[in-house]
DNA sequence: CTATGTGTTGAA
DNA sequence: TCAACACATAGG
């Protein structure tokens, strides 16, 4: 599905090949002018191909293996990238040429491991000015969202309009040619990205109980749905893929069109997942943002029903443990212990940590457990409030 | 139905 | 950390 074109590159920019050359996928056992590498690599598994000269290519419906590092076979003869960082996998996406799978890995390296990063094909050339960019480029992105443009094949497309947008200077800053936005530490984590980047609140909806039921959708009140998000008369039927990216810096796709039927635009495919992650209740309420800057990111958040009954003792007939009144506020936890400590603000900063895991399908994990001290407290507090 | 990418394991 | 492998399941 889609590809080509983007990753493809590796001449694009300038040199960068170097090792690169050679490849031309698949095949050339014969060959082997590269030598060690083309017998390395089979690792745990077992039988390999037995080369073989002529054709016979000794059978074993094993998977052939890559000689890339971070690339694995998938069954229908396309390459996996993955990349694995704190005992977890992240996937990199799916490439149809093992070399473009080997890119990916080398930009998730670059960016998980900084620029001493083994990688197949960059040993970081000095190519001074390009490389600099995109240096630049993958520290004023969070890991999530470099991920998912890895993921998306759109990585390069991304680099190189950021490369004209964007003029770049010797500090270390990303900054606008026109002069009117500079942000991004050098290396910036998204803190940046979540706490301090310009954005505009486009609007909120408390989300009703069809839009946290089964239905699967969120429906978006028209005014403003055809406010920020017009559709093209094409899309209308078959709607556009969004993406948001939540206070974490997790980037969920919704796709998002217009029923005919109930004459409503909605958010459809992805938006179960938010509810179910996210926990969402009915009555919480939805908020939708735009990043001012060019690149116009969508972001979303969102926030229980009713604040939380501050001055009247909650009710804690459970002796539960000392009573932490919890609220997030879009994103950020705030717990207010009562006693003891009088009023203390502690202000949970779990989501500098630069990391961000986790794209859309899966791999929510790690994310789970990164989580949950404060996602269960919000929860128990949650269920509290239900109950009364 | 197929392709993706997760669960899992053994090796390093 | 890593790749191999099996296979659940996302997605069309």
């Amino acid at each position: 599905m889609e590809g080509s074109s983007s990753i493809d590159q590796e001449s694009t920019t300038s040199d960068s090949l170097s090792i690169a050359r050679a490849t031309s996928s698949s095949t050339l056992p014969a060959t082997k002018t590269k030598s060690p590498e083309s017998l390395c690599r089979m690792g745990s598994g077992t039988s390999v191909i037995i080369d073989a000269e002529n054709g016979v290519e000794a059978e074993s419906r094993k998977l052939p293996s890559s000689r890339y590092k971070g690339v694995v076979p998938q069954p229908n003869g396309r390459w996996g990238a993955q990349i694995y960082e704190k005992h977890q996998r992240v996937w990199l996406g799916t490439f149809n040429e093992e070399n473009e799978a080997a890119r990916a890995y080398d930009v998730a390296a670059q960016k998980f491991r900084g620029r001493d990063a083994v990688t197949n094909f960059k040993p970081l050339l000095e190519n001074q000015e390009s490389d600099d960019m995109e240096i630049a480029f993958l520290n004023s992105h969070s890991k999530a969202e470099i991920v998912d443009m890895l993921r998306k094949h759109t990585y390069i497309d991304e680099l190189e309009q950021s490369k004209k947008l964007y003029g770049f200077t010797k500090d270390g800053m990303l900054k606008r040619k026109d002069g009117l936005i500079s942000m991004s530490s050098f290396f910036g984590n998204n803190i940046d990205k979540v706490n301090n980047k310009a954005r505009e609140q486009l609007f909120e909806k408390a989300v009703t109980p069809s839009d946290v039921g089964k239905l699967n959708r969120l429906v978006i009140p028209k005014q403003h749905a055809e406010k920020h998000f017009p559709l093209q008369n094409g899309n209308t039927s078959k709607g556009v893929l969004l993406n948001f990216e939540d206070l974490n810096g997790k980037v969920w796709r919704f796709r998002y069109s217009y029923w005919n039927s109930s004459q409503s635009y909605v958010l459809t495919k992805g938006w179960s997942r938010f509810v179910k992650e996210k926990n969402l209740k009915a009555g919480d309420i939805v908020s939708f943002q735009r990043s001012t800057s060019g690149d116009k990111q969508l972001y979303i958040d969102f926030k229980a029903r009713n604040v939380p009954p501050t001055s009247t003792a909650v009710v804690t007939n459970q002796v539960q443990i000392p009573q932490v009144q919890m609220v997030r506020l879009f994103g950020v936890n705030i717990c207010k212990v009562p006693a003891t400590v009088s009023n203390v603000v502690v202000i949970d900063n779990h989501n500098n940590n630069n990391n961000n895991m986790t794209s859309c399908s899966g791999g929510k994990r790690r994310m789970e457990m990164e989580l949950l001290t404060f996602e269960s407290c919000r929860k128990k507090q949650r269920v509290i409030i239900d109950a009364l």
